[in-house]
RNA sequence: GCCCCCAUCGUCUAGAGGACUAGGACUCAAGCCUUUCAAGCUUGCUACAGGGGUUCGAAUCCCCUUGGGGGCACCA
């Protein structure tokens, strides 16, 4: 054995994406492995053959990278306790099986699936638990073994011991308690060969030398299973770790997408990604899930996270997604990227939106004039576009529907048309074509014609960026350049004055 | 139905018997700022599920009730 360095692992089984609730299991057991200077295990867990979903696993290596979580030894990369795909070590499973088959700490059942099925629906309608009633427990060696060697398919299923209680530790919760009672002897081996979940990940964890074992409280209900089978194997069994599941936000059952509706809330990680939430801002925000290193603050970074981590810190409690305070965070993280990182990371965003390839929105020089003010503006990537379609378009393609947009305050129409004369005749004048010389320009207009300037700018403000609500006006303009502008406000005037015709 | 886990503001949470007139954050509301919308700053609202114990003293320990969650597969 080892000394006890601290190794933890992630052991999704390959079926989709990675869930909300796994990513933070598997953040918590990476944080421990960091914190601790041991080491963080990746393993598949694909033994059902049934529901494997080959282009799973890339998903799954994405979104942990995605995240920031590094495995020192994984599938793709290897290790000593190799291999680290369960489908691969089905002979390893079937050794040990065989190892308690001889010391009868497990028997063959040949009840078929049909059998087994009508006796949980009877004892369901019966009121009672569902529970295997034992039937092959009993069966003699020499039987066992002859229907075997016949070829008749069994499963292994692993003997209880006769005992009244079972108790195990739990590192959260400190100790649990299960009436053997409520118990039944859990299949290790399906008739087809594979072992089950409870025995692979029992063998693996323990030829893998794991320490902790962190994994969602669903858990709970078959550690004592996991903790039976260490005993029968001989085996120390690691720390339990079982973390608080995260609840939908109205409270009513396990994170999902069915629950949603048509909401479409973001569920797992590639649902994240395409949001445009920063793994930083995830990382820190996964990480206050169930756990609080300093009630103070919110904002920590990776290494104060890494420093921090405790176990028993780590609240029981089931919480509720905190979506507001996660699009909360992720605007806080928005914020403290420099104006270069604001804009790299929102470049595919915007190619995105707007159909275009990233190269073409890079050569966009006018947008740093007003991505600097979008990035106030913004909690996820995703809402950057709809702050710039203006900047995607041409005067040709404006459109100012409702004319409302283009009417300032306190103005009707003809009055927004004359605001609009003044305001082009101005536009030459601005040399150069930078925000600050047109806010002076304005300003100096509006006190001349009298004006607040938030009216004077209102109707430019629609016809510039086709909305009433925008990115500040200068910066929009600068970024435009004086032709477009000029364009803008000239198809903007003829609609008002079409309007103003219209009404009277 | 049975077993297990959990329980502080609307939400995420701090609190490990006295420092609690229960702290922070999000959300919400108001004000300031202001070029629309944000951001920022200031202020405000709101909680120990209920009932019994234990104790000089309980949000903190115990029990019951209630509520919520998880589980009861040849799935993980």
């Amino acid at each position: 054995m080892m000394a006890d360095k601290v190794r933890t692992r992630f052991a999704p089984s390959p079926t989709g994406t990675v869930h909300l609730g796994s990513l933070r299991t598997a953040l918590f057991a990476w944080l421990w492995a960091r914190h601790a200077e041991g080491d963080f295990v990746l393993r598949i867990e694909d033994t059902d053959t049934k529901r494997f979903d080959p282009d799973s696993v890339a998903g799954i290596m994405e979104g942990l990278r995605w995240l920031g979580l590094d495995w020192d030894e994984g599938p793709d990369i290897g290790g000593p306790f190799g291999p680290y795909t369960q489908s691969e070590r089905g002979a390893l499973y079937r050794d040990h099986a065989q190892r308690l088959l001889s010391s009868d700490k497990s028997y063959r059942c040949f009840c078929s699936p049909e059998r087994l099925q009508r006796l949980r629906q009877e004892q369901r309608a019966a009121k009672r638990q569902p529970q295997y009633d034992g039937a092959c427990r009993h069966l003699s060696h020499d039987e066992s073994a002859a229907r075997a060697a016949v070829g008749e398919p069994f499963t292994i299923r692993l003997r209880l011991p006769a005992q009244a209680q079972i108790t195990f530790h739990d590192v959260i919760r400190g100790d649990i308690t299960v009436a053997a009672s409520t118990l039944q002897d859990p299949i290790l081996v399906k008739s087809d060969g594979m072992a089950v979940y409870h025995l692979a990940a029992v063998v693996d964890d323990h030829r893998m030398h794991i320490s902790h074992v962190l994994r969602g409280e669903e858990w709970i209900a078959t550690a004592p299973y996991h903790v039976l089978l260490y005993e029968a194997f001989g085996w120390d069994t690691p720390a339990w770790v079982h973390l608080p599941v995260i609840l939908n936000p109205d409270g009513k059952g396990k994170m999902s997408k069915r629950h949603q509706g048509e909401r479409h809330l973001p569920v797992n990680v590639q649902d994240f990604m395409t949001a445009g939430v920063l793994p930083d801002a995830m990382f820190n925000f996964l990480s206050l899930l169930g756990w609080t290193p300093d009630a103070s603050k919110e904002l920590f970074t990776r290494q104060e996270l890494i420093d921090r981590f405790e176990l028993a810190m780590i609240s029981p409690a089931a919480a509720k997604m905190p979506y507001a305070k996660l699009e909360w965070m992720n605007g806080e993280y928005v914020r403290r990227l420099s104006s270069q990182a604001f804009r790299s990371v929102s470049t595919p965003f915007l190619a995105r939106a707007f159909g275009k390839s990233e190269t073409a929105v890079d050569q966009m020089a006018g947008l740093d004039y007003v991505l600097p003010e979008i990035q106030t503006r913004v909690k996820t990537l995703r809402e950057v576009a709809p702050w710039l379609s203006w900047a995607f378009k041409s005067a040709a393609d404006m459109e100012y529907t409702p004319i409302d947009m283009l009417i300032g305050r306190q103005l009707d129409a003809r009055q927004s048309a004359e605001t609009l004369e003044v305001c082009q005749a101005m536009l030459e004048e601005a040399v150069p074509f930078e925000p600050k010389v047109l806010q002076a320009l304005f300003r100096v207009a509006a006190q001349e014609q009298d004006m607040k300037l938030g009216s004077l700018l209102g109707p430019v403000r629609g016809a510039i960026s086709g909305a009433k609500v925008s990115p500040p006006l200068f910066e929009m303009m600068a970024a435009l350049g004086r032709r477009e502008c000029q364009a803008r406000i000239h198809r903007a005037h003829t609609a008002l004055v079409a309007e103003d015709v219209a009404r009277s």
